[in-house]
DNA sequence: CGTGTAAGGAATTCTGACACG
DNA sequence: CGTGTAAGGAATTCTGACACG
């Protein structure tokens, strides 16, 4: 379930957060999706699962920078 | 592996098959996506291995109604 | 800090059709 | 029959920025 095959639209219909929400967890480098050919960002399902650890986190008072550092959410 | 996720960009990458032939199958009724709001077709990665066998099948002579009929792609 | 939004551009996808054979 | 292509429109996604606080 590795595998980059969804774009963000799909995560956010799977995460229920917004694409802002979703492109600010990568910004922040907690997730790594690969880009497409046009520029696309694509994710797996496991990004899936980590965005919704990672908004789970956050809604319990970490910092996304606690988390890149814990490795809480890094399960590569 | 069901979940419909991906569009058919990313179909064509793991099945090395242009939109066209992917579109036709799916017209043929051979593959089912499901429509997200804006019309884009969603696929799952049991999609992709039905295209591929479906592709397959036609290189081997057969045609899609006799595919359709023989339930040969049709593991749903 | 984490998220919302308006902004403009670029790439994607959709549909129906003509073509070949 | 199965697939290629040019055509125009609609929806998606991207980036950088201003905003709140």
């Amino acid at each position: 379930m590795h595998e980059k095959v969804m774009s963000i639209g799909t995560v956010c219909d799977l995460t229920g957060l917004t694409e802002r929400q979703i492109r600010y967890y990568e910004e922040k480098q907690l997730i790594f999706p690969v880009r497409s050919k046009g520029g696309a960002h694509k994710y797996s399902f496991d990004d899936v699962e980590k965005v919704k650890e990672i908004h789970s986190k956050l809604r319990d008072g970490f910092h996304t920078f606690e988390l890149r550092k814990s490795g809480k959410v890094c399960c590569e």
